[in-house]
DNA sequence: ACTGGTATTGAACGATCGTTCAAGCTAAGA
DNA sequence: TCTTAGCTTGAACGATCGTTCAATACCAGT
């Protein structure tokens, strides 16, 4: 029982990494097959379609992420600083461990259109929840004093979404740019003044 | 001859759309056939092929862009009020015209990988041409007084940059949010202060 | 050892992919 | 009017797409 939810969610990983590299498109079922070693008919009987599977990774990518963010929250000594890390790490640390510097989300909500609307909900849902957890973190710091509350959380959030997708898109276009910290410090500098 | 052209430069326009809100792989040469009313052998006479139609449309649009933010510039009273036009026009303007909501060189960039190279580094090139003109407005804006000399207008582009790749792909994840107009502002009030 | 149910296999399906090319069409020069 | 060069046509190619399913392998309960 163990080793089938192990091996499942191994595979989920996997395709993970697939998809995120490679988008919905143009990764194969026969691409996932090889990299999850299972066969058509097993994936099938687990996930039910393409689709299903590509559900399964977001939700995957997302809950990865959320774990991401509290690993830099416990690192650091206060919320505001524990969100730049979490920032910092997106944008350069991904750089060559990620498959891809974009975050799967805003590559998924890009590529796909209403012929796959629930892949396209479903991954606005998830990056809505990004947003809600910034806005709880935002809150935190205010409560803290790390931050005046003059500005509302919800609107400090939205900047912060706006700042994360802008970087991650410029450091994909411009891979090799060395500057991106200092970009990344303005934005706290912005936030904080 | 002029007529050929003009077939030649619809072709291309409608091609765009196409690749625009669908992207390069969900995009079939079949749709394309359909949309721009020619058989696959002109097509192949014509374009080579689907990435080098694919890479006609980057430039189309690419030029497109420019067009449009010399208008911007032309129906504003300074350079820096152009930019803010443009981007405005850009996030907000293109939710019911265009065919997507994220720019189309950054759709690419999100969507291919080195199995697409030439067109990959295509797009960014294209994306560099973007910024460079931002930093001609930017020193523009800085001669007329309009912007203070202290930060460099590289670093100011790139920041624009950002915000651009950013707003528009937040927009896109929150179609039908009526906050963004205060977002832009905030661009604009962080590059000026 | 036998049985019954579950999980896995991989060949095969019809559809569609990007692309090619022989045949047909068109219009200008002789 | 006949020729010829170039463009257009659409059927067809092999490859690959997402998906299905009958056959097989596996293993727990008697």
């Amino acid at each position: 029982m163990s080793t089938v939810k192990h091996d499942r969610q191994e595979a989920i990983q996997r395709a993970t990494d697939l998809f995120w590299e490679k988008g919905f498109h143009a990764t194969s079922m026969r691409n996932i097959q090889q990299a999850i070693d299972m066969r058509p008919g097993s994936i099938y009987a687990s996930f039910g379609s393409k689709e299903g599977l590509f559900k399964e990774t977001l939700q995957d990518y997302a809950k990865a992420s959320g774990i991401r963010l509290n690993a830099c929250l416990e690192a650091s000594s206060s919320p505001l600083e524990g969100l730049r890390l979490f920032i910092k790490d997106s944008v350069i640390g991904c750089r060559e461990s990620a498959p891809s510097g974009m975050c799967m989300l805003v590559k998924t909500i890009s590529e796909l259109t209403d012929e796959n609307a629930e892949l396209l909900a479903e991954a606005k849902r998830l990056l809505v929840g990004v947003e809600t957890k910034f806005i709880a973190l935002l809150e935190q710091a205010q409560q803290c004093g790390e931050l005046d509350r003059s500005k509302s959380p919800q609107r400090m959030a939205r900047y912060l979404q706006v700042q994360l997708m802008g970087l991650r898109a410029y450091a994909r276009a411009n891979e090799g740019d060395d500057q991106l910290n200092a970009l990344i410090d303005d934005v706290f500098d912005h936030l904080c003044g």
